[in-house]
Order: structure tokens, then C-alpha cells, then sequence
DNA sequence: ATGAAAGCGCTAACAC
DNA sequence: GTGTTAGCGCTTTCAT
């Protein structure tokens, strides 16, 4: 039918041009070796024929394939598109590729995402850990194959890795010192583990500024769990059964602070008027934008820019590695509220 | 300082247990030529040792990579998160890796992506592509290489390649038609250029639903351009420059939506009360949280779902190819709108 | 049941 | 300036 295309290779461009694949291999590569009239012939042939170099072939070959593998806990989450969307300009700038895996929240998905990643042999490594990560051998092995790694936001407890993350518990003081100067007294946490950074920090901010306040603690009004949507939902619902409900929460995620306005909505209580909600995250575009919560806001693009960058200096200098700790600073950002209207 | 780490190989293990290279190779696939003794000896090594297969060489060898490509123009776009969170997860399930990359609404970058994957030998591609995009010449290249192709939501003019799209046509006539229903008479339309499907097809429902209510076309009130923030933005400044304001805007996607909220907010007209808005996409993300638009909307996780379906399909069944097109509904939703407040 | 040899497509080292 | 040789790590015949 239609006829059988073969994918080109250096030998088929060597023969057509009747030389070696090495004097192709390197003309393409502008290699100072092979002289400019060769040159420009060989890379006419290469366009015309539609050569494509394999990867793989290059790659092996080179024991290198400049790429930089990712593992993140979610996608269709605003804070981290941002991130990856910043990883994959900042990498792309610098002429690496990026290798993008999304674990779900899952630790054995993350577990199998590195393993694949490692096989593809990336350069390098930056990961944001699942919500359920506990267990870091994983991460040592890495460290033991001298593959650089670098976490962003979320990080486990490991000694001797860089990381990329923003002042978790600087936001949740200020954002908590903001509202009890707005007069709220009776203040929740919702979300969060102890065994991830972003959950503990977030949280000792919060008790901080209680205690900065000479507040009492109620620790019904303190509920743990993951950073997502259902756990928001839960956490409320949580809080609500002890029929005494706060007049300010702070959530520990935006998805977090969806799943409490869901319930309360769900419950016929309303935000921000019964209860205000503050939250970790970047609000959808940009203040004008009418949003429920306040939000402290992270510098997703910085942070993917960020974590980048010291990859790439990580791998580029692999004697020299030496975890390095970049913080950002957060920002608290008040919303412009819209009035509430619950659904009936 | 810290012992060399080398990277184990086939080689290593084979020394160790005194057999060769093919042996551990079969071994560690369970290759039914190997005996249960040795396969287990085998996998117990290779564990104890952290053996990672190199992909690399195991792809090189296969001349197949497991894998599929994917260029999409966006990634912090709720739209996009969902539909690319969908194709990994689809993916996964079915034991292939997915290669993401982005190409920021750049032709240009869109084409040296497509590049990138090819010379990855992916074995197949899944796109969805660029505002800009005009030329195809690159992705007759990829089908003459006889790699599988399927555009998923934006597909360019194109015969013979794949396709998962929403019915823009209809979701445009029947969002138009309901606020027509609803006393809306003077309509515009923002966003979308004539060489990418969604615009023109938008905008196609958008005149077919003016035309079924004898209402007039005022050409001053159908703005093209990309699907960016700044689209709508500078779409809503031109009609604004003409001293006559529609009551009602269909946005051909949620960002151009936001630029003419931000755009209305700065002169001072109020999102929805002086002009309604509804715009293709997905809201935040679920239908109680305020907003203020209402949505077409579009079925992310399935359109991912079905465009990877097809890939695999096409990839398992090379011969038998013939372009296929899904085409999936869209639903209108209601927001429940809050109250504007502009802030000034 | 196990292994030796050849090859996947490319590049680096070293001739000529 | 160009070519020869060897090898990257794995898999696939084909012997044994």
C-alpha cells in the first residue's frame, strides 16, 4: 500500500554519501573535525530524509541522557501545574529534558515511578513526596547512586539531601496573627501529617501564634490527615460532630479548604460568614479574582525555578555536593470575598 | 570519602553467581527456560544489590520504548492538569510510561518537542496543539514514520490522523441558546483563532444559535485571538473601545474568561451583573463553589482517557490504522454566581 | 537448563 | 579531514 518507510539512520545517510557513520555522527554535531562543505552536505541529507537521532543509542553511549526526572503527588492541582509548568521551563532553558511522574498521593507509586526513573537514567532527581511517605530507604538508594536529588516543597525526614521549600511555619503565624489581630479567638487547623514536613510546619506555625497570643489550644480543633480534598471534607465533618465550632480555620492545602467549604456548605454553614478560611496555595489567578479563602501564597514558579536550578548545578558538579536549604517566603493574601450563597 | 558506588549491571550479578549475563537477563523475567531455584537466586541478588534495568540499552535493544509522547500547550490550566493527570493514569494502568512536554503555545517549541520524542522512539503521540500552530508539515513527518498520532481537544487541518474532541459546536449553541432563553439579546464572542478546531468551532455554534433567533450579527462583538488570559483581556478592551457593550460573552476557554473579568473589573463594570459570562472549560471544581461563570463543560478526564485508549489501540495495531474521532459531549453548568465586589 | 555470539544505533579514542 | 575499532548494557538467536 504505502511504501515501507524504514526509520533513517547515520549508517543510510553514511551510504548515501558514501562515507563513514562517524564522519555523519560528528558532522551533525558541527564537530570542528569534518570541514563546512561536508558538513552543511550531510545535514542537507539529514533534513531532506528526515533524520531523527535515536536517543537511546545516544544515551547509552554517552552513560548520560540530560534529563532530569520528577516525581509529584498531583497534577490537576494549581500549586503544583505551577511548579512543574516552572521545572519544565527552567530545565528546558538549560537544554535538559524533563521526565515527569505523577505518584497520586501513592507511596508505592512513587516507590515504582523512582525505580523507573532511575532505570531511565536520569541526571537528576526532584520530588515532592506523597502525602502517605514514611519509609526513605528509597531515597538513600538514590542518594547511594550518586544520582543528585533535590526535594521541592515536601520533604521527608532525611538527613543529607537539598531541598526547595518555602517558611511554612512563618506563613501560618503570620496568616494566624492576622486573624486574631481581626479579632477571631476560636481558630482550627485542619490537614496534615506529622511525617511530612509542609503538615508538622504548617501546624507548629499555627500553635505558635496561639501561644504567641496566650490563646488556649482546643484539640478538637486541631485534626490531622492528608492534603486533599476528602480529607478537608472529613476533617470538618470531624470537628462539627463535637458540636463546638470555630469561627477561623486554617487549612493546610487549597484542596484541604474546598473539601471544608464543601461540607459546611453541605451542613448550611456559610464562609466566610460563620467561619472564615485561610489556606496554603496560590489562589486560582490573582487577587481581583473573588475567592472565599485567603490564601498565604507560594512561589510555585519560584520554587520549580528554584529546585531546577540547584539540580542542575548539583549534577554539573558532582564532587562538590554539598544539601543545600533554599526557603522562600510566603505571602498572605486576602481575598477579595464574595458573598456567600449556599445551595440548597 | 564514601565508597565508589558503581551501577550494578546484568554483568555483576552474573559474576557474582557465577552464570552469565543471559542467564540473570531471563532470570529476572521469568523467563520459563530458567530454573525457580536460580530465578530466585537470581532476584535475590539483584534486590540485595539495588539492581536497576538500564532502559537505555533494554529500549535500544527492543527498538520499542514503551512509551508515549505528549506535547500539550499548558500545563497550570485546570483544563490541561486534568486532561494530562488523565493520560498518565490511563497510561500507568496499562503498563506504558508517558513522556510529557510543553510547549507553552509555541509552534515553534511544539515542533522541537515532536523532535525530541521521536528521536526518544516513543511509540506514539499524543498532541493537542498550540494556538499558533499552523504548519503540519512536521506531523506528516511523524505518520510517514509511521507513529501513531491522535490530537486530543485542538487538532489542526488535517485528513487522516486521530482524534478526541468535545462537540464545541454544540456546547457553544447551547450555552448561547439557554442565555438567549434567559433575555440576553446583545451577544459577543471572544477568543479563538480560524486554524484551531475549538475556535473555529466555538465560534460556529456561537452564530448558528444567534442565526436560530433571527438575532443580528454584530460583527464589533466577535473578537478573535488566542486562548490566553491576555486574549481576553485585550478582546474585551477592543469591544470596550467601541462604546457599545454586549449583556452577555461567550469565552472560547476559562483563561480568556478571566483576562475580560480582569479587564471589566478594572473599568469598573460588575462580572455577572452587567454582563454575563460563560466560557468552555472546568470550573475550579465542583459546581457549589462560587463563580462567575457559567461553563461549558468539558469532559478533561475522559478526553484524556479516550485519546490514550486510541494511542494503544493504534500502537498494538499498527496495520490495521484508521483514523478514528471520538467526539464527546459537553455539559452547560449553572455557577452558583457570587455577588461582584469590584475592588477599586 | 545454560551460554556464546551478534547486534540495537551511536560516540570516543585513536589511527591514517 | 576522515575512517577503524571498540564498547555503552541489554536481548535474541542458536548451540550445547
Amino acid at each position: 500500500m504505502n511504501k515501507k518507510v524504514r526509520i533513517i539512520k547515520l549508517e543510510d545517510l553514511a551510504k548515501k554519501l558514501k562515507v563513514s557513520k562517524v564522519t555523519i555522527s560528528k558532522a551533525l554535531r558541527n564537530h570542528p573535525d569534518i570541514s563546512p562543505l561536508t558538513i552543511k552536505r550531510v545535514k542537507d541529507l539529514a533534513d531532506k530524509l528526515g533524520y531523527v537521532p535515536n536517543y537511546m543509542a545516544k544515551n547509552l553511549s554517552a552513560r548520560k541522557s540530560n534529563t532530569i526526572g520528577l516525581v509529584i503527588p498531583k497534577i490537576a492541582h494549581l500549586f503544583f501545574a505551577s511548579v512543574i509548568e516552572s521545572i519544565y521551563d527552567t530545565a528546558f532553558e538549560n537544554n535538559y529534558e524533563t521526565l515527569l511522574t505523577v505518584s497520586q498521593e501513592q507511596e508505592e507509586r512513587e516507590k515504582k515511578h523512582i525505580l523507573s526513573l532511575l532505570s531511565m537514567r536520569v541526571d537528576g532527581l526532584i520530588v515532592s513526596i506523597t502525602q502517605e511517605t514514611k519509609d526513605t530507604t528509597i531515597f538513600k538508594r538514590v542518594l547511594q547512586q550518586n544520582i543528585p536529588l533535590v526535594f521541592v516543597d515536601r520533604v521527608p525526614d532525611l538527613e543529607g539531601v537539598s531541598s526547595v521549600t518555602v517558611d511554612d511555619t512563618g506563613g501560618s503565624y503570620s496568616a494566624v496573627m492576622y486573624a486574631i489581630k481581626k479579632g477571631y479567638r476560636k481558630m482550627a487547623h485542619i490537614g496534615g501529617y506529622p511525617h511530612v514536613n509542609i503538615g508538622r510546619a504548617r501546624r507548629d506555625g499555627f500553635l505558635q501564634a496561639l501561644n504567641a497570643n496566650d490563646l488556649p489550644i482546643n484539640e478538637d480543633w486541631v485534626v490531622g490527615g492528608g492534603f486533599g480534598e476528602v480529607d478537608g471534607y472529613n476533617g470538618f465533618m470531624k470537628i462539627y460532630d463535637k458540636k463546638n465550632l470555630p469561627e477561623y480555620i486554617l487549612a493546610v492545602t487549597y484542596p484541604v479548604a474546598l473539601g471544608i467549604y464543601n461540607a459546611a456548605n453541605e451542613l448550611g454553614i456559610r464562609i466566610p460568614e460563620d467561619i472564615e478560611i485561610t489556606c496554603f496555595g496560590k489562589n486560582s489567578f490573582n487577587e481581583f479574582v473573588p475567592s472565599m479563602f485567603n490564601f498565604v501564597d507560594q512561589p510555585a514558579k519560584e520554587l520549580g525555578k528554584q529546585a531546577t536550578n540547584l539540580i542542575i548545578q548539583h549534577i554539573n558538579d558532582p564532587k562538590a555536593f554539598e544539601p543545600k536549604h533554599i526557603e522562600l517566603k510566603t505571602q498572605l493574601i486576602i481575598s477579595n470575598k464574595p458573598k456567600s450563597e449556599p445551595v440548597g
